[in-house]
DNA sequence: ACGATGACTCTTC
DNA sequence: GGAAGAGCCATCG
C-alpha cells in the first residue's frame, strides 16, 4: 500500500510537533512537498488509529487554527490541546500564531 | 469509467 | 471580516 507511505510521512512529521504547538493540513503537506494534498493529510489523521507508536493527530488543525471533523473527535483534540497547554475555544486553536509551528521553518 | 464527497486552502465578493 | 466559488487529489457508489 503506497497510500502507508504518504500516511506515515505525515504521521512521522506529526510526531515532531512539539508539545503546546499545532500545525495546519497544508503545512504538512508542504514539507512533504505535496502542499495540494491537504486533504489526504486529513485523511492521514483519520487513518493514524493505525499508526505505531500512536500520533498526536489532535496537533494537527486547518490552516486558520480550527479543528475539523466530527465534534466528538474534534472536542477530544480540543481537550488534548489544553491539557498541552494550548488555549483553545470553540473548537479553534487561541493565539493560533504563536502556537503555530512550521515544519518547513521550525524544523528545517 | 463517471459523478459525488471530503478532518483542506486560496482567491474574490 | 464573513460568505461563496474554484482548485486540488484520493476514495466510494
Amino acid at each position: 500500500m503506497k497510500d502507508e507511505n504518504f500516511f506515515e510521512h505525515v504521521w512521522e512529521l506529526t510526531r515532531q510537533i512539539p508539545a503546546g504547538r499545532v500545525t495546519s493540513y497544508g503545512a504538512i503537506a508542504k514539507a512533504l512537498g505535496t502542499d495540494n494534498l491537504s486533504r489526504m493529510v486529513a485523511k492521514a489523521m483519520g487513518a493514524c488509529g493505525n499508526a505505531n507508536p500512536p500520533v498526536p493527530y489532535y496537533r494537527v488543525v486547518s490552516s486558520d487554527g480550527r479543528l475539523s471533523g466530527d465534534p466528538a473527535s474534534a472536542g477530544k483534540r480540543q481537550a488534548m490541546l489544553e491539557a498541552e497547554g494550548v488555549g483553545v475555544k470553540a473548537l479553534k486553536v487561541l493565539n493560533f500564531k504563536q502556537v503555530c509551528w512550521d515544519p518547513l521553518k521550525e524544523l528545517e
